[in-house]
DNA sequence: GGTATGATAGACCATTGGTCTGTTTCAGCC
DNA sequence: GGCTGAAACAGACCAATGGTCTATCATACC
């Protein structure tokens, strides 16, 4: 093998792509560190180098994860002209960022992301978003709080009940996915939309606020990021 | 090795027990199959005669937890007494079972079930939980609906968030876990009991129900199940 | 130009989940 | 009681895995 040497930077992210391709397609166990090295065309000695185990590898793969979904919704964060519950709204939705365009990309995302045997890499995922998340969801539920929008004992809580929203949609999908068939599909986009409505008026009411102020994603979001994946589908 | 032949079911059962034991101590990655034949005391040629591999084991003993936890709240779905609102109640405490005495064991459970290398394991028990619980829940919840007790549009939806009830206390356990000591427990049932508070307001909404019908466990059950933990191990 | 240090290669290792062949036990039949 | 076939079990064996170790190459710096 001829020895190519990069910039340790450049290296490492090489790496973690190649992981991160591996991982999602054929799963955190299923992909060995042999095939790893393979893809990414490096030695063991260099994987060796760079991360002390596999295991390693994948925190660093979820890490990484974790700050891109962060970068993602830096902006809202930072608006100034957002109150506290346009922000909370505008954070649960993320539609600023994932535009329609890039829906098919967000489904792919989906697809590989709620693969049964993407259990483990899932799970360190939603640990490393939990961790960078949730503070700044604290914050925002505090400030709610202390200007009289918001009204609750236990912001923590609450932020931690946002969180969890990911997981919930976590069996629908997986199910959808399971199924495949338009049929199934049409069933997933409506179980969905319910789950959604199920969770927007529980946040209002654990928020203390009228019914109808949470709004989870613009209406329709789900179906298009669906039907966006449908039409991927056919053109392949 | 000496050649014990036992009766095919008994059998099953012991390795389902040895390999529980080996798999929530060590976690199931961890816990080799080697291990387990060990534990049971039998050849790998036996093992494989009653699992196709390591993974249906793990299957297999998923199962039989969801069993056991059906087994459990058997009686609270068969009492003719209880209306809709009663027998969600005594579901979501199953503090009829769950007496103070076997709070130790509860804990033990807790403890060991939460530990980050028993993901896997927990996952699969999960799933089967939710496979066999789900159905009940939600024909609980459409007799609630018939009735007029309850109020929704999303059954399922509703019985599927009950059911995140107890992933929901996985991190707060787990943290508390992770801590130890007695201050971070005392830290832990605090904001259990807060969560649990969270909790039933937000079923009572998306129940149609006024608040405070849903009660999620006695007060102080989770109080009284973490300090007979406390002192079980102060104990040994 | 020498050299220390980081970057890379690849042989090597113990262990793992799984397969395969062979042996023992025993119920059912004559 | 003896025979037989299938179920129950034992254990050698295997390829592959994650990880270790030593040797080699490249480069920055004096």
């Amino acid at each position: 093998m001829p020895r190519v040497i990069k910039h340790p930077e450049i290296r490492r992210e090489d790496i973690l792509d190649h992981a991160q391709a591996l991982f999602l397609t054929q799963g955190y166990d299923r992909a060995s560190l042999n095939d790893v090295i393979a893809s990414a065309g490096i030695s063991k000695g260099a994987f060796y180098h760079y991360f002390p185990s596999k295991e390693a590898l994948l925190e660093a793969l979820a890490d990484r994860f974790a700050r891109q979904a962060l970068a993602a919704v830096q902006s809202v964060l930072d608006d100034p002209d957002l109150d506290p519950l346009g922000r909370l709204n505008s954070l649960l939705s993320q539609s600023r960022q994932a535009k329609i365009e890039t829906a098919a990309e967000a489904w792919a995302l989906f697809e590989t992301m709620f693969r049964p045997e993407n259990l483990v890499l899932f799970h360190r995922i939603n640990l490393a978003a939990h961790a960078s998340f949730s503070p700044l969801l604290v914050k925002v539920i505090r400030q709610g709080v202390e200007d009289g929008t918001f009204r609750t004992f236990d912001p923590e809580g609450v932020a931690d009940i946002v969180m969890q929203f990911g997981l919930a949609t976590h069996d629908v999908v997986a199910k959808a996915i399971a199924g495949g068939s338009d049929a199934d599909m049409e069933v997933a986009i409506e179980v969905l939309e319910k789950r959604v409505r199920l969770y927007e008026i529980a946040l209002d009411r654990i928020l203390g606020l009228p019914d109808g102020s949470i709004r989870i994603g613009e209406p329709g979001y789900i179906r298009a990021v669906m039907t966006a994946r449908r039409k991927a589908d056919k053109a392949r």
